[in-house]
DNA sequence: ATTATCTTTCATTATTTTTTGAAAATTCAG
DNA sequence: CTGAATTTTCAAAAAATAATGAAAGATAAT
């Protein structure tokens, strides 16, 4: 397989497993195409690439960007601008936790957190079931929680922990 | 909140967090409804409690049975067939990882290992910078399939594990 | 073997999501 | 300040996804 071949596969396949855990396709694929681009793209050149609209490519891009994955790049003496996405690819991983940790899983555990103090006796068999699963979703969920924390600190503290190795 | 609000609201919820993940509204639906029921339903109770259609019922029953978070149940002198849902969540979250690292992480792994092999010029900084890119990909890609792995092991380990720490 | 009950399928319809592209807004050089 | 270059917005169109419901297919009781 060729490079530039391979290159248009990636991002293919990029977007269509983006599609499946619920992200945009085009997104995905803007994403991809700046992972694998040795230098910064304007949108002009994402458009031209990807063939897609102006519209689609500003509103992707910023939303990447809202993600903390892409970052705008300027270049001197230059008036467009550009763009360019991280590259550390454990940084990436992190961002994303980061990202979805916030936007899903803690309003999630707030819900469930609201729906335990359900009214009604709670000898009613119905509360109960009801009530117990609730829990048990929200204690899963906060395991989860504290979990992923520990997963992005450890990249925080990579250095840090890189260091004490060799100390010890 | 009342009970049957709470657990409509639930429900709801369910559904839209459903959505975020990639995952069809009414088969999160389903599935929520199904874990806060006391007991086991018929499609027509599933048709009637979230209002919509008998085939939309059907398809996403059995998808949640494909999923193996949905069984099937036969009731003694019953002509109709009964559903319910794996109530044990931590069941249920292993069961999600284990189907969702089938059907999309290894594929993706099984893919970012082919375009690893990228014909071309080892020393063009084209060609690898995008090797590198895929084979980091790649990388995280088992190292999560072997986290993931601990994660759905710890599980069927547990009442070994839990033994263990009683006799040391 | 016939009938009644229940399940499954799938072409059609409806809904949701995404994309487009032209107009408006912004930015900056001169 | 003016105007050209660039970015942003958003109503409308297109595409993708999901839901409906009637017909066909099973299944089991009589």
């Amino acid at each position: 397989m060729k490079l530039a071949e391979a290159k248009q596969q990636f991002i293919s396949s990029w977007g269509a497993f983006g599609t499946q855990w619920g992200i945009n396709r085009t997104m995905a694929q803007i994403h991809a195409l700046l992972l694998v681009s040795t230098e910064a793209l304007t949108q002009d050149d994402i458009m031209e690439q990807l063939s897609i609209s102006r519209g689609n490519v500003n509103m992707n891009i910023r939303d990447l960007i809202g993600w903390g994955l892409v970052d705008r790049v300027i270049v001197a003496g230059e008036r467009k601008e550009y763009f360019t996405a991280e590259k550390d690819i454990w940084k990436v991983a992190t961002q994303i936790i980061r990202e979805r940790k916030k936007r899903e899983l803690d309003p999630m555990i707030k819900l469930l957190a609201q729906l335990e103090n359900v009214e009604g006796d709670k000898k009613d068999k119905e509360v109960q079931q009801f009530t117990e699963m609730v829990g048990k979703i929200k204690k899963l969920g906060k395991q989860a929680d504290k979990t992923l924390d520990l997963f992005i600190k450890a990249d925080e503290n990579w250095f840090t922990s890189s260091l004490l190795k060799m100390i010890k």
